[in-house]
DNA sequence: TTGAAAGCGCTAACAG
DNA sequence: CTGTTAGCGCTTTCAA
């Protein structure tokens, strides 16, 4: 493996030179560029991205830290956070914290090992606790963690807003909210308080089926829709997340219930998974994206210490489907 | 930010002690690792990972290569090798090829810059040429790329024979097979011609729906659907990935199609999104996570340069659903 | 315009 | 058992 004084021997001139040369930085006489060009390519010359790292004290690395990544939001939100970084120059480290004991705490450590240059943080803990004091560049998404890490996420107020009304359209009596584990300090917390307040005021009866912490799995889904086809017998309408919604499909369907015409079902996230399929589910969409190009956008501005004029709150909409 | 050097100087030893004691090697005595362990506490000291990675010429990384990670398929398999290197001590660094002209190359091109210590690809590229007599440790996943390259891969030959049965226990006349773009060189091809050889072999006809290249997003795949319902008319049954079946249920259920009674469907991948929805999809699953625990340990061993006995192929089964 | 030299922060061989 | 020394491979002053 061809090292930088190999090609500075080779070309005839100082490694400082090559440096130069290969960088761009500083002026290098046409002759010895091309010199040093040669001996590059004569060498299959490949500069070693670790020494420029230990020397520049940077890694281009991004950290993301979700619960899971077969989740779809959170397969979506990976794929789009990966395109952005990887068009801001970053490359993106993954890290997917359920099942894995303090993973997450190990990922914050790699933070501080300069392992990467920062993080985009979207897991549900329950202890934040970690990020007390972190001076290293930290985006939450969708996830409080402490009053100095700044988060983008989805206006949830809006989002259940969009939701009550879909139901209200179809004069419900009694509608079941799915939630996730009510524990994670999110501002997707949101979307279910003002969805049920919303119902109330328009008299309809709303309860709410909580479901475990990191449950992420279809079999966690799954297993909620059959405890809430259990719990609950005379109900008209279903709001839970895209999974949380699918799987209500196939339960309703297997206890021959039809939808929409027995039970309505409002999805939130509104992954590609409500597109296809027998009924397309009516859901509210995350504009996923673009909240995932804002992300990514803010922590590299956060690691080179630029500012930006991007918003920390973007707007879902109501995508019409087959199920409300 | 405190230094090895600084710990030495509080702790009154030297740094190279201080490494000692930080990595458990050598012979200590208990009472400089006392003083030694004190003065990190004290200093609040983090070994640099950069500098680490520069002596000794790693990074404990593995970087993934798939098409796309929004596609269940992959999102399923990119948690699960996640899952497995993150127990191997190594982190994942994912690349996205869709859209994004020539990242793979990019990404092979940071392999040869020691970015990181080896490669799983899982991509459709068209041209591997970049992987011709490349040094650096590479996994194929179920790809083919080059005679030096081994690969990790489901027995699609037994898969392919599998969906056959299942539609030969139900009479079908006419079938299609949605297949990905052929030009792409892998052992995942084999399910198709088995399952064409098979089905014709009983006397059904067959015929074949050839997807574009690198189409992975669901409107590629309605897309697909809206296309296959038009160019045939009297077929009963479709046999392709999950999403391509996703999207025909979708399409057909708009023609008033019902399923399984006018058309069966059988899917291939056997994602989780085959169970959920109102008609849980019968389909042949791959054995995604050991096949990526496999891709990982591979991965991992070549690194390393150990042997392990691992299987290179692994047997897909059918889970029965309620589409055929 | 180029080269010498110091430095990034850690590890490891080798004395002692 | 511990310190000295020499790297790992690149970047970046600072002279010349």
């Amino acid at each position: 493996m061809a090292r930088i004084k190999d090609v500075a021997k080779e070309a005839g001139v100082a490694p400082s030179t090559v440096s130069l040369v290969l960088n761009k930085k500083g002026y290098v006489s046409e002759e010895t560029r091309l010199k040093v060009e040669a001996a590059v390519e004569k060498l299959n010359y490949i500069p070693s991205e670790m020494a420029r790292n230990l020397s520049l004290q940077r890694t281009n690395i991004i950290g993301v830290i979700v619960p899971s990544i077969s989740h779809p939001f959170f397969s979506e939100l990976a794929e789009a956070l990966e395109t952005e970084l990887y068009s801001l120059g970053y490359k993106m480290m993954l890290c997917c914290t359920k099942y894995k004991e303090n993973s997450e705490r190990k990922f914050i450590e790699m933070l501080k090992r300069q392992t990467m240059d920062g993080i985009i943080m979207g897991a549900h803990s329950l202890d934040v606790s970690i990020y007390e004091g972190l001076k290293e560049p930290v985006i939450a998404f969708d996830r409080y963690l402490n009053d100095n890490i700044p988060i983008v996420h989805c206006d949830h107020c809006i989002g259940g807003r969009l939701a009550a009304e879909a139901f209200l359209q179809h004069d419900c009596h009694h509608v079941i909210g799915i939630e996730g584990y009510q524990g994670v300090h999110t501002p997707a917390n949101d979307y279910h308080r003002v969805f049920h307040e919303t119902m109330r005021q328009h008299g309809v009866t709303t309860d709410i089926l909580e479901m475990p912490w990191n449950a992420f799995t279809y079999e966690d889904f799954l297993a909620t829709a059959e405890k809430l086809f259990k719990e609950y017998r005379d109900i008209d309408g279903i709001f839970g997340s895209d999974m949380a919604i699918a799987s209500c499909m196939r339960v309703a369907a297997q206890r021959g219930y039809r939808i929409p015409r027995d039970i309505k079902m409002v999805a939130y996230d509104g992954t590609g998974m409500t597109q296809t399929g027998i009924q397309p589910i009516t859901a509210v969409r995350q504009p996923i994206e673009k909240l995932a190009a804002i992300a990514a956008q803010k922590v590299v501005s956060k690691v080179k210490g630029t500012k930006d004029n991007l918003p920390w709150v973007l707007q879902p909409r109501l995508l019409k489907g087959e199920t409300c």
